[in-house]
DNA sequence: GCACAACTCTGTACAACGTACGTAATTCAG
DNA sequence: CTGAATTACGTACGTTGTACAGAGTTGTGC
């Protein structure tokens, strides 16, 4: 893994490779792939493995029954084909209910991607770049405003309210699959691995409950309510309420004037 | 590009060496370093970098005038490093004043973690879970559920209402360093980079603003209102504000009843 | 029909990575 | 003084992205 990510970042190539408009070769070989058969094979990867790291340009190349170099015909590189899983994964998405009103319809929002990031984990591994800006990402932004239009906000706030709530999903979505996917790398559960580590704590003075008692009195609490050390489908649902109320805050306040 | 995972290792050895408690060694040479000068190097080398990857056993060897292989007495892997080196950076973080109020208190430990990401972007970089048990982690925990400490929440609340907060400030930080990488790297602006992505998506029927109404719309306001494609720290500001007015709304069901 | 340009596909190669392994050197306990 | 413990290091393996050069294939202009 170079840290180095090629490629000058021409936005031409990578737009006409989202937006599927590159023309189609006038001479040479009949291509054994599209660029679409490159992208479903890495999503299938990443998919299969429930992690990123598993696309590789050798496996991907190995998945499709063609040598490593080919996928260059397709691809200008990693970099941009974990951009092209992006937006293919962004097409799953649905809209909202029509007419729902704001609260429900972002809350369908949040739950749709929500339930997104669950079906593919490795969306949060990637961080997005400028190129990400396919089809399917665009309506998705589109959608995500419609929620929110014409209810008494401002273009800015309507902006800084669908990046909220996107945001409160990614960060908890997040929180989730980096546990589930630590649970299963490490083969223990919460409990087990809490089960090894206190008496190694234990033996530590400074590491005292007296030396934290909220964090030993809510810790427990917490984990005792969840079932684990925490629970983040409680986060983000918990978070989903105060942010929605905290949003309906705000519009009382702008159409009271 | 890619996501970087910590330990999932051995908790005995991992938690000896974040509480620092591992006995000295008895016989054998004198240690040229300590695993403090590893963790030291290591936050040096992600800092001057920006990046993780810049942290590489072979590199944190070479600053330190010692053989890669050489490292492995003082960590167990490169995992571990990154456990180290949060919690480390954890210990930069402050205390709110006392008597603040729960709002201002939150407040200020969301703006200190604020900066201590923008300080050590890496920090974002690194996936954590578990690991969060060193000394310094154990200590922002305990600020954090002391802010909104007897004001009415239960402790499963509190514990929550901790997590959506610094989970907002993670997600909204991460945006601002993710989005500044890629200026620094591309060597772009996001007005440089519309000003050639424009011409492209102009060519595509499908990617016309009728097809995104709302998006050209909104997406035109915001960018004119914060002279740039986005704005995390307008995002991080006003979000704060929405969750901390819906916790109100929280805490006054709460204690109405 | 033919030459050539355009295009696909592949093999080889390189630099970088984490780290397993074996070994030499150093220090202290007995 | 000997042996055990410990540090330090050189070598080596398997992995990664991808640059480069060349071979094979096809449509176009003549």
């Amino acid at each position: 893994m170079t840290g180095v990510t090629n490629g000058d970042g021409d936005p031409r190539r990578a737009i006409e490779l989202l937006w599927g408009v590159s023309a189609p070769p006038r001479r040479g070989p009949k291509p054994k792939l599209t660029t679409a058969d490159v992208v479903r094979a890495a999503v299938a990867l990443a998919d299969a493995a429930d992690d990123i790291e598993a696309v590789t340009i050798r496996r991907v190349a190995e998945q499709l029954g063609v040598s490593p170099m080919s996928l260059y015909t397709y691809v200008p590189g990693r970099a941009e084909l974990l951009d092209l899983m992006i937006d293919h994964a962004h097409g799953e998405l649905t809209a909202p209910g029509q007419d729902l009103g704001w609260r429900a319809a972002l809350t369908a929002i949040a739950e749709d991607q929500w339930a997104l990031f669950h079906r593919h984990p490795w969306l949060l591994q990637v961080t997005t770049s400028r190129s990400a800006l396919g089809p399917h990402s665009f309506a998705k932004y589109e959608r995500e405003l419609r929620a929110v239009e014409g209810i008494g906000l401002g273009d800015v706030e309507m902006d800084a309210v669908v990046a909220l709530v996107t945001g409160l999903v990614r960060s908890t979505a997040r929180s989730s699959l980096d546990h589930a996917r630590l649970v299963r790398t490490s083969g223990m559960t919460d409990a087990q691995w809490w089960q090894r580590a206190a008496p190694v704590l234990a033996e530590i003075p400074a590491a005292d409950a007296a030396h934290y008692p909220l964090s030993s009195r809510v810790g427990t609490a917490a984990g005792e309510a969840h079932n684990a050390a925490e629970d983040p489908a409680f986060v983000f649902r918990f978070g989903l309420a105060r942010v929605l109320d905290g949003i309906e805050v705000l519009i009382a306040s702008r159409t009271a004037g």
